[in-house]
RNA sequence: GGAGGGGUACUCAAGCGGUCAACGAGGGCAGACUGUAAAUCUGCUGGCUAUGCCUACGUAGGUUCGAAUCCUACCCCCUCCA
């Protein structure tokens, strides 16, 4: 490959934008070089998928590819899924059944397609080609890994060493899904850094079988809202992709303005140059709240709709800017006794608090409201057929009426 | 098989007979500040119609006026030796 078009560069640029690793680095570029579409794989386990907007990341990345007109394989790793990734501590799994997996792949399909072009994605499923294999080509299979090679992973490593037990089966996870590239003939693979080991064995495979290897790309686990962990639903810093419009919409404003720009990198759509653009701007004087607003406004019109992202930062400004009250809160109907209740019990009953402990915790740090007025007596008694909006902090709302 | 070490609240981690609803850190929540934040500062962080009562320190008993702290048994983890 001699000069590459400037549409190349630019094409190669984006692609690599917010990548962990391009192994071998200059690959990419050769496979670009070719001028034919490539054959991109990723591959997902078959488990109930429940996609926050860091494992967006990988397929917005494969969205990528599939807008420079390449081919997108989205590959569900069923027959993998009943060896279970070694990363893993549940080294197996009980394998599914045909309608748990049918299912979840309905549901991974409603989520990606949100990000995909469902008319130009391939989706496959592993068992098409491992469960028409029989124990000779297993072996054969088998045959073109060695042991030590095998070891080199970390994990295998580390169990090894540590005395922890490594079953067979588990070496099969690596080498199955590395034959998957082979079946697809993959020119690049992607996968979170965590599989970059299994994508390298994906290449070895395809040598052995006569094939160019595949490209490997890695993308980076991304932070959650707190900006230092890794967004993980166990640590309560995620984006579910699922999340009502205004949930959504009042989480990616409160990133720290640092974060807001790697979203910007590795979630947002918009061209590294348009990035750039609106960075300098920042810097020039512009509020990074109004950036924050366009990264809000364009996450959320992608997993609902532009008007809801509207919606959404209509009402963000009512209620922050302007210290409204939300339009749409919970509303409940709670009955009284001998006339009243008292506050503590309404908020617990209200589901606006955990207890009455806690009620009167909130109350002694005044961040309880009753219609916008804060209150500070404890022992208030609300009296019966009142309707009126109750808040604790700055996020929970409830209109009640008391009968 | 032998010898030790340990299991404490959301997490980590002190306490080792009363003053322990349990130090401290992290996390979370709230208040102030602000751009909505972030950073910072401050407070809170078992339950109960509540200046008191109840339940909690692996499980079950026991000693004691009184136990997370001592004793016994059991369960579970970890380290060293063979």
């Amino acid at each position: 490959m001699s000069e590459m078009s400037a549409e190349m560069t630019a094409q190669l640029a984006e692609l690599a934008r917010g990548s962990d690793e391009i192994l071998p680095e200059n690959s990419l570029a050769e496979k670009l070089a070719k001028g034919r579409p490539l054959i991109v794989k990723a591959g997902f386990d078959p488990t109930a998928p429940d996609l926050h907007i860091g494992h967006t990341v990988l397929i917005n990345k494969m969205r990528q590819f599939q807008t420079y007109g390449h081919e997108v394989v989205f590959l569900i790793g069923d027959f993998t899924g009943m060896i279970g990734d070694p990363s893993g501590k549940n080294t197996t799994r009980p394998p599914l059944s045909p309608e748990e997996i049918k299912a979840n792949a309905a549901t991974y399909e409603a989520q990606i397609f949100k990000i995909l072009d469902k008319d130009k994605t391939r989706v496959e499923f592993n068992s098409t080609w491992m469960g028409k294999m029989d124990a000779a080509g297993l072996v054969k299979l088998a045959a073109h890994h060695t042991v030590a090679r095998m070891l080199e992973r970390d994990d295998f490593q580390k169990r090894y060493k540590g005395g922890q037990p490594i079953l067979i089966h588990e070496f099969l996870y690596p080498i199955v899904q590395g034959y998957d590239s082979v079946a697809l003939k993959a020119d690049v693979e992607l996968g979170g850094t965590d599989q970059k080991f299994n994508l390298l064995v994906g290449r070895q495979l395809q040598q052995a079988y006569g094939q160019e290897p595949q490209v490997v790309l890695t993308t980076p686990l991304l932070e959650g809202l707190d900006g230092v962990q890794k967004m993980s639903k166990s640590q309560g810093n995620y984006i579910g992709i699922t999340e009502p419009a205004a949930e959504m919409f009042g989480k990616l404003m409160s990133i720290s303005d640092d974060l807001m720009w790697r979203y910007f990198e590795v979630l947002s759509f918009r061209s590294l140059e348009d990035i750039a653009g609106l960075k300098a701007r920042t810097e020039d004087g512009l509020n990074p709240r109004d950036a924050k607003f366009e990264l809000a406004i364009e996450i959320v019109a992608r997993f609902h709709d532009a008007a809801a992202a509207e919606a959404a930062k209509a009402e963000f400004v009512a209620r922050f800017q302007q210290g409204a009250m939300p339009d749409e809160m919970p509303e409940r109907s709670l009955p009284s006794q001998d006339g009243q209740l008292g506050i503590a019990h309404l908020l617990k009953s209200a589901g606006l608090v955990s207890s009455t402990s806690d009620a009167f915790r909130m109350i002694k740090q005044g961040a309880v409201r009753i219609d916008g007025e804060r209150i500070e007596d404890r022992s208030l008694q609300i009296k019966a057929g009142t309707t009126s909006v109750y808040q604790v902090g700055r996020r929970r709302f409830a209109r009640v009426k008391l009968t």
